[in-house]
DNA sequence: AGCCGCGGTTCGCCTTAGCTAATATTCGGC
DNA sequence: GCCGAATATTAGCTAAGGCGAACCGCGGCT
């Protein structure tokens, strides 16, 4: 019988999987920072994690989820996606707005609950901001996505999804619908500028895309 | 700056809003039951609610909410019925499910959310077991509502709401369903066992009501 | 060698929210 | 006025989830 999970440890586990699939190595100090708590908390925490079997540590202090871990936080994320697919679809909320709704309902809604929206947006592949919906998703080229600040001058690109810190920010996501930066749009890599920002063309309206902002959309080949 | 409530004090001030309504003094020992703790539990919580000013206990340790208090607990329960309706509406939930799926979302719902949800459903006066819904109920013949295990045998009455602890109870929900034992529905009071039984006729249908259960259920003369 | 900064842990403390066991209080009957 | 049942409180425990302060380890600089 798998103990029910504190609504913290869901934190904890979606946030563990959303940094690895960001890439990069996934440390406390990299929680600490995302869930917006102390080091010592962190520390407490990931020790419950580890003595309950969702997370194991390797020996230079990198955090891993386990198997059970792994599966347990894909549930997780694909309830938060399809939430707000619905938030969107039934009650007309901003693309911008729905992320921080969706943070707190994640926890209070039933694996039948779940597939019952699932079932009812048709089973969308992913959430309004591009990311894959667990269950839902085909695994199709995943491989040869790339960051937009990485993208070659003079290219054509199209939108895939954001980063997942990117959802964190509202300012940014507020920013990103109204360039019309979103899933699906394909856009021109006119320039880069040498601090490094990059010069687009979307729906033939130029805009100028900060560098550390084009980090935070995938795009592929278009 | 009204401090943010916490789940678990969300869920008394909805009780005691509730025992309320369902007349009768509410005291701990009430509390205590119906949330399913103990009672030193209960004293606690208490005496967390009245240092924050959400509720105020009377000499003879009965439970009242303070003007803010009931202020809360009216959002709550806004925010409860609210998310019933709204579940069968979008995802076809089944009538005797969706309490107990609102309780857990009615802590993850923020305000903005629940005006939304009220407009996408046109404002329903009442929730789908017939409870008032605050601020969308127009406040009439609230006074001539009575149990239907008082009823006069050979009157007519219309059912408008079911209890508050029937809420909680599946099984009795399943049946009244079944029954079309719902608000809405007029049927004939034919008649009262001595063991205080009621026979009543739904659509030319007979049933025999237990006592208990009838007392779960509001009617009006119809 | 020395030191700074980052990462992590240990320590001690706090609040919420639950429990049991024991005790106290109050209420209704007789 | 007394008794027993219901109610409430006290005392003492646990676990989760927070905090800051202090300290350790290690990698790079200078």
């Amino acid at each position: 019988m798998t103990m029910a999970l504190t609504s913290t440890a869901e934190d904890y586990l979606l946030a563990i999987y959303g940094l690895r699939a960001e890439g990069g190595p996934v440390i406390a100090a990299r929680l600490a920072e995302r869930l917006g708590v102390s080091a010592p908390t962190v520390s407490a925490s990931l020790d419950r994690l580890v003595r309950d079997g969702h997370v194991w540590i390797a020996p230079q202090r990198e955090v891993f989820l386990t198997l059970g871990g792994e599966r347990t936080a894909e549930k997780l994320a694909r309830r938060h996606r399809l939430i707000e697919h619905w938030l969107i679809r039934t009650l007309g909320l901003g693309w911008a707005e729905v992320h921080h709704e969706a943070d707190r309902l994640e926890h209070a809604i039933s694996p039948e609950l779940t597939d019952r929206i699932s079932a009812a947006l048709g089973h969308p592949p992913t959430c309004p901001h591009g990311l894959p919906i667990p269950g839902n998703y085909p695994e199709t080229d995943v491989g040869n996505l790339f960051k937009l600040s990485t993208a070659e001058v003079g290219s054509k690109v199209r939108v895939v999804r954001l980063s997942e810190p990117a959802e964190d920010d509202s300012e940014l996501l507020r920013y990103f619908e109204e360039k019309q930066l979103v899933p699906g749009r394909v856009i021109d890599v006119v320039e880069q500028t040498p601090a490094g920002h990059i010069v687009v063309q979307v729906d033939d309206q130029p805009a100028v895309v900060d560098d550390t902002v084009a980090a935070n959309l995938w795009v592929m080949a278009a």
